[in-house]
DNA sequence: TATTTGAACAAATAATACAAATATTCAAGT
DNA sequence: ACTTGAATATTTGTATTATTTGTTCAAATA
C-alpha cells in the first residue's frame, strides 16, 4: 500500500472520531509516526487530505456494491443486492458512516455543488445500468431512465443517511425494505 | 380574523425573509403597528410565536391538500392529486417554502423530536387513508400500511424540500413526476 | 375586563483586543 | 525522493465591554 493511502486510512479514523475541525494535521502525522510538515509532501493542504480521504472511502463503498451486483445475473436480484449491500456496507464501516453523519454535504445531490461528483456519479451509474438492463430484457417498464435513476438514487441516499443519523434503527430498516420492494414492483412489468 | 392570526401572518413573512434569529419581536410589532410588549399579550415568548406561526402555515397546507383529495373518488387519482396539490401549494406559497428551507428540522420524521407532530401526523394520515382505501377496494397490494406510509411520506417531503432549495427547477419536477408514477405502479395491482 | 404601553431588567449577541493553537511554507538535511 | 525543524501566516480561543434584543410588569387606556 502506498503512503498516501496509508495516511488516508489513519486520517479516516481521526476525522470520524474528532471531526474535520478538531482533527489536526499533527494528529494525523503522529498517527503515522512522522512530522506534520511531511504531510504536505503528500497532500496540498488539510482540505485536500480530507477530500482524498473521503473520496477513497466512498470509492471502496461503491466498489463493494459494484462487485456484489456483478455477481448476480437476474436484474431484479441485482437491484435488491445493490440496495441491501449498500446498507450492509455502511453498517459495517462505522468510520465512513460517522463521517457521512458529520458532513451531510458529502451528498449534495445538486451536481454542481457535489464535492465528490466523480465517485457519486459512479455509484449512480450502477443503478442506471441495472434499470437499462431491465428495460432491454423487457422486464422493466420503459421509464425515463435518467430521471428515474436520479429519483431512486436520491431516495436511496436519503435512507442510508437517515438510517444512521439517529439510531432510528429497525423502524427505518423496515421502511427501507418496504421501499425497495415498492420500487421493484414499480419498475417491474 | 382574530389578532393572533393577524400577527402570525405578518410574522410568517418576516421569519421567511430574515430567519428566526434575525427577526425581532419589535419587527413583528412594528409590522402590526403595536409595541413589542403587546406581542406578549398574545404569545408566551418568541419561540411560541414562531411555532404557532409555522403550525398555522402547515395546517393551511394540509387543509388545502385534504380538500383536493376529498374531491376525488378514484383512489389512484386521490394519490396523484395529493402528490401534485402539495407541490403546487408550495410553489404558490413562497413564505412557507422559504421557512421550510431555512428550518429543515420542521420535518424531523423521528416522531419524538417532531415540533409539529400534530399537524404532520394529520398530513401523513391523508396518505395513509388513501393507501388503506386502495387495499380495501382491492386495487393496491396488501403492503405494510404503516411502513409504506412512512416511507412514501418521507420521500414526498424530501422532494418537496429539494425541489425548492435551489432552483433545480424543472429537473426535480420531472423526477418527482416519475417518482409519483413509480409509486403508483408499486402500489397498484 | 380586555388591550396596550413605557420603563426596567435579564439574556443574548456583537465588537474588540490579546493569547494560544494550528496550518502552511521553506531552506536544509538524510 | 523523502523528511525535518524552524519560521510565518491563519485560525481559533478567551476575556472584556458595549449594544441589541427578549421578557416582565405596573400603570394607562379603551
Amino acid at each position: 500500500m502506498n503512503k498516501e493511502q496509508e495516511i488516508c486510512n489513519h486520517a479516516l479514523g481521526l476525522f470520524a472520531h474528532y471531526g474535520y475541525r478538531k482533527t489536526t494535521i499533527e494528529d494525523v502525522a503522529d498517527a503515522m509516526g512522522m512530522t506534520k510538515s511531511n504531510i504536505y509532501f503528500y497532500f496540498k493542504n488539510k482540505q485536500d487530505l480530507y477530500e482524498k480521504t473521503v473520496a477513497g472511502a466512498l470509492s471502496g463503498w461503491r466498489d463493494s456494491v459494484a462487485e456484489a451486483v456483478a455477481a448476480e445475473q437476474d436484474v431484479v436480484e441485482k437491484f435488491r443486492v445493490m440496495a441491501y449491500r449498500s446498507f450492509e456496507y455502511l453498517r459495517a464501516h462505522s468510520d465512513l458512516r460517522t463521517i457521512l453523519e458529520k458532513d451531510p454535504g458529502i451528498f449534495t445531490l445538486t451536481p454542481s455543488e457535489d464535492r465528490f461528483r466523480e465517485v457519486n456519479m459512479g455509484a449512480m451509474e450502477i443503478l442506471k445500468s441495472i434499470i437499462e438492463q431491465g428495460i432491454k430484457e423487457n422486464r422493466f417498464h420503459r421509464v425515463d431512465v435518467q430521471h428515474v435513476t436520479e429519483f431512486l438514487f436520491s431516495v436511496y441516499i436519503m435512507f442510508l443517511i437517515r438510517a444512521y443519523v439517529k439510531s432510528e434503527g429497525s423502524t427505518v430498516a423496515t421502511m427501507y425494505e418496504e421501499g425497495v420492494e415498492l420500487a421493484v414492483r414499480g419498475l417491474r412489468k
